[in-house]
RNA sequence: GCACCGAUGGUCUAGAGGCAUGACUUAGGCCUUCCAAGCCUAUAGCCCGGGUUCGAUUCCCGGUCGGUGCACCA
């Protein structure tokens, strides 16, 4: 038996013979933090990334959108990423290692070192000592590293151009037109499947931490004081699983069990919505295969938040190389980016709330003499007018200041009137739910959790143990023998499930053992079979990869058996 | 990015300053009535660049990729 410390090394060789994964662009030599996948490793990739839209599009309503890979500046600006993404370096003259100056610079005594210039931390570093070899660093530049990919838009390279560090950047630029699109109303969601990517400093673990990867995140949309109203949440009130509060991570405690119902009322989880999601995730990332003992939600530490979330839960999964990867981030954004974006688009990003019934709200009013101020003041009136309206005035008049200027503006120019007006509601600026998902880091878990090796008469035999739902081939179909029209009737049943839309590959080369293990290999979960009786009766033998159990099933039935098979709706043993 | 280790057909692997091993896989054929059987045949390899040498896949230097440790991972 396999033995847990090699499954990294395994289930990579197989990915790379199989074609699941592959070095990029290897004949000019691979480069880190960059993967190929192969047909069979796209065509999974692809299958999960279905799953996940069957949840977050099918039955949440939350509609894909699809923005590009590159943006302008401004976005990142806005966003943060161009100033926060970028990481202050500098090089210790000594060893030559690369050191985060504020780093250094706090080790050292420094105070406020992370709001410093470069130049002034520079200076401050002058007596700080390497981290890493203890020499005082004397004379050293400080330069910013941003982990954004910087390119530049059109022929005169004046413009510049981030490629996306994440998707969620596009679903909040595009809010005005999503909230159209969802007719004014919360809470609505719009989700984004696509590549992002990040320049690391060092990328390892194979595909775990990659310079180009693939996200799927949804922004779900909600008004502040509605986030304990998620409309569905009657849906996972019951679901049970194990969380890791910070609090116990802090006592080093064991996860406790709860139902998302419990985790809310107790204030484990912030609020419903992020529980309707962890709990969402944890089903979506069972169905794809991952096993619930080897799944956790872990909350992040306070001070390992992002400045902008509240509350903020990782879906981690082991992995028997890499430990605890975390896969999925659940955030609560609150009003952050929409905020930075309207003010920096000069776009309002709000939501106009109807009240129930109109408030009835006394205002007060103050109407300037437009025609004497107007000739009095000339260019100045405009201000004037303005600040009039905020003022508050006496019986005798009100004193505006203008530019500086202190004028006093007779209580004759001016009428006060206080009225009781109707209000129908409010502008206000949604709270952001935000479930992001590592598709590659899923397509990791997939892989190794579905690598086994078990024992069939004897011999040693290579599993991927895909769930139907994952697995990229669904079924393989083989004549016993290439001869007296078997190969035929293989071919036609083959042609048959590709027109229902199943993918079936047809394999008559060497023994029909050869061909099993080959199919085991690759994790395609059933296997048909032609064989004399075929010829007698119309039957075939349908085979189930994990116990390797045969039923024989009527030709005519298979087409809707192994669609049932490969949808979940029903499973093999019931056909026994 | 630093330090250490590694890189040989598709995969795993032996090896030596001068013809590059073996196994598995794959393809074609023979045989074969359900789980990698057997036989015949074929395809296919020394990471890249420079140096030393008559000659380097082998030794040296640099790079790339991978592993490990450090740093980094908004």
């Amino acid at each position: 038996m396999i033995t847990m410390s090699d499954v990294f090394e395994n289930v990579m060789e197989l990915a790379k013979r199989r074609g699941f994964i592959w070095p990029t662009s290897e004949c000019y030599g691979a480069v880190a933090g960059f993967i190929d996948y192969g047909p069979l490793g796209a065509m999974m990739k692809r299958r999960i990334e279905d799953i996940w839209r069957d949840f977050y599009v099918i039955r949440e309503g939350y509609y894909e959108i699809e923005c590009p890979t590159i943006a302008q500046e401004a976005v990142f600006i806005a966003s943060g990423h161009v100033a926060g993404f970028a990481d202050k370096m500098c090089q210790c003259p000594h060893c030559k290692e690369f050191l985060r100056a504020d780093h250094v610079a706090e080790g050292g005594g420094v105070k406020n070192a992370s709001t410093m210039k470069n130049q002034e931390l520079a200076a401050a570093l002058a007596t700080c000592k390497c981290l890493a070899c203890e020499e005082v660093l004397g004379n050293v530049e400080v330069f910013g590293f941003n982990l954004m990919f910087k390119t530049s838009i059109g022929p005169d390279s004046q413009r510049v151009g981030y490629l996306r560090p994440e998707t969620a950047q596009g679903m909040f630029v595009d809010f005005t037109r999503l909230l159209r699109f969802y007719r004014d109303k919360l809470p609505f969601g719009a989700v984004q499947i696509g590549k992002s990517y990040r320049n690391e400093i060092s990328p390892r673990q194979g595909m775990i931490r990659l310079r180009e990867f693939t996200q799927a995140e949804a922004e779900i949309f909600v008004h502040p004081d509605e986030k304990n109203k998620h409309p569905r949440f009657h849906r996972y009130a019951d679901y049970r699983m194990p969380l890791l509060t910070w609090g116990q991570q802090q006592k080093c405690e064991e996860a406790v069990t709860l139902s998302m119902r419990e985790a809310v009322d107790k204030g484990v989880i912030a609020n419903e919505y992020l529980a309707y999601y962890v709990a969402l995730t944890h089903e979506m990332l069972v169905t794809i295969g991952i096993k619930p003992d080897r799944l956790r939600f872990r909350q992040h530490l306070p001070d390992e938040r992002a400045h902008y979330a509240t509350d903020c839960w990782d879906a981690e999964i082991h992995s028997e190389r890499f430990g605890w990867v975390e896969t999925v981030g659940l955030a609560d954004r609150t009003n952050y980016d929409l905020n930075a974006h309207a003010k920096a688009s000069g776009t309002p990003m709000t939501v106009f709330i109807q009240y129930a019934e109109p408030k009835k709200v006394q205002r007060r009013r103050i109407i300037p003499n437009m025609g004497v101020l107007g000739k009095q003041y000339r260019n100045k009136a405009k201000a004037i007018f303005d600040a009039l309206a905020v003022s508050t005035p006496t019986a005798d008049g009100a004193d505006v200041v203008v530019d500086g200027e202190k004028i006093h503006i007779p209580a004759n120019l001016f009428e006060v009137r206080d009225e009781v007006i109707d209000v129908r509601g409010e502008d206000i600026v949604p709270h952001v739910i935000e479930p992001s998902y590592g598709i590659d880091r899923m397509c990791y878990a997939v892989l190794e959790q579905a690598y086994d090796e078990d024992t069939a008469d004897g011999e040693a035999r290579t599993v991927m143990r895909f769930s139907p739902k994952v697995a990229p081939v669904q079924v393989a179909v083989f004549p016993l023998m290439t001869r007296d029209g078997l190969d035929t009737i293989a071919d036609t049943i083959t042609r048959t499930l590709h027109k229902r839309g199943i993918l079936a590959e047809y394999d008559d080369s060497g023994a029909i053992g050869r061909r099993y293990r080959r199919q085991d290999e690759i994790g395609t979960p059933f296997a048909v079979t032609v064989d004399y009786d075929t010829k007698e009766n119309n039957t075939v033998t349908l085979r189930d990869r994990d116990s390797m159990k045969q039923v024989r099933i009527a030709i005519d039935k298979l087409p809707e058996t192994l669609g049932a098979l490969v949808e979940g709706s029903i499973t093999f043993a019931s056909l026994e």
